[in-house]
DNA sequence: CTTGTAACGCACTAGTTAGTTACTTAATTG
DNA sequence: CAATTAAGTAACTAACTAGTGCGTTACAAG
């Protein structure tokens, strides 16, 4: 975690060692169970830099919570999906979810603790909307042009997808601790998790009516 | 919350007004969020009878985590699947869950706890597995009827179609606070609430290759 | 070189919090 | 009914925790 502390002043890297080492306290003990005093130390920077920057600790889990999210849909919009089939868009879209969610677990304990505390962190950030409404439209365009090429059946609402889309991959990952107890399974060795991602595909494919193989 | 203090002692009763207040604290707050003071006050209890049942805020924990799954196991196995069709055993088996989910959400904030904790509260727990493996054999069940009657597809891994059900109802209520941020909609809307059922169902129903409608 | 501003750090406070000690009171049993 | 066991309580403690007061140090502008 440490990060090397510069002998010169600079805000701008301070802040930023602050955030990482947030994110990760806050991703692996939650908003309550974290500690401000552990973000300083392995921050390399002091306590009193969170508050100078960052008003509290709440606001601190705010900032952390926005940054997640811009960067997910910063990483989604860069995937380029307009020059593929609708079907290929697809698959490419939920490898690209599960893939996200697999390198990037802090988000989902993020996302977790967000609404443990009832979104309320989220509430009032236009730039959370602005980026949401790029995703909903990036599944929507998909959907269309599939819906026009007639390998998609008519009629499927883009939200509802997005969030199977999601919903399929973060479930298993999220819960993959109590998962492997209950299922006697153990969800992260690397062929489950092939498994997995293939069996997301399929789930999807069928169920915008695509022809699955 | 503050349930009657019987005039008699009565270990059982204080005992069960401990892990109802449990559950609710735990459930609201999370394991490191949860005051073992509050759970005291509103199970109407003293602190020290919590320690002298318990042993330590983990156990209580876990007892109350344990309580929850054989609990949702328990009322499974009561829904006598038996004598429906696979296409309609299916169908009750996906509302089921998401009504469940819908009317004890205290349930989905243990689990997340639980795992934000690496699932080390379940580990070693016998009485888990045993429930487990009911529940993955009902839909086992289901599945091999389906196929035998030609209405299901072959080659479905039960397991995977286990976590499919609980993930497209899980998603969508755990993270209800940022999903009504994030998609603009209000998630727990009852017109809402039925929509996202049906789309549950039509996802389940397609992916085992049964007809729909 | 001086002076203003922002980065940075130490040590403290006021309030919590899990867990305990030492005790009283009610039920049970021989 | 005496003696033992179990239920229940209040007050306490040691460690922790978010947030701050107040002072120091680096750097840039003039």
């Amino acid at each position: 975690m440490s990060k090397v502390k510069p002998k010169t002043r600079d805000a701008d890297a301070t802040k930023a060692r602050i955030l990482a080492a947030a994110k990760q306290e806050f991703a692996e003990n939650g908003l309550g169970g974290a500690r401000v005093d552990v973000i300083a130390d392995s921050a390399n920077a002091n306590k009193r830099m969170i508050y100078h920057y960052f008003g509290n600790k709440e606001e601190l889990f705010r900032t952390v919570l926005v940054n997640a999210y811009v960067d997910i849909r910063t990483a989604e919009q860069a995937l380029d999906l307009d020059h593929l089939s609708p079907r290929e868009a697809l698959k490419k879209l939920v490898t690209f979810t599960w893939t996200y969610y697999l390198e990037n677990p802090e988000f989902l304990t993020l996302v977790n603790s967000a609404n443990l505390h009832k979104g309320r962190h989220l509430r009032d950030s236009d730039e959370i909307i602005q980026v949401s409404r790029q995703y909903v439209g990036l599944v929507g365009k998909i959907l269309q042009r599939g819906m026009d090429d007639g390998v998609f059946r008519r009629g499927i609402d883009p939200v509802q997808l997005n969030i199977t889309i999601a919903a399929i991959g973060y479930y298993y990952l999220t819960n993959r601790f109590t998962g492997s107890v209950l299922f006697e399974r153990e969800f992260m060795a690397p062929e489950r998790l092939n498994e997995r991602l293939e069996f997301n595909i399929e789930t999807i494919l069928r169920l915008v009516g695509a022809e699955v193989g």
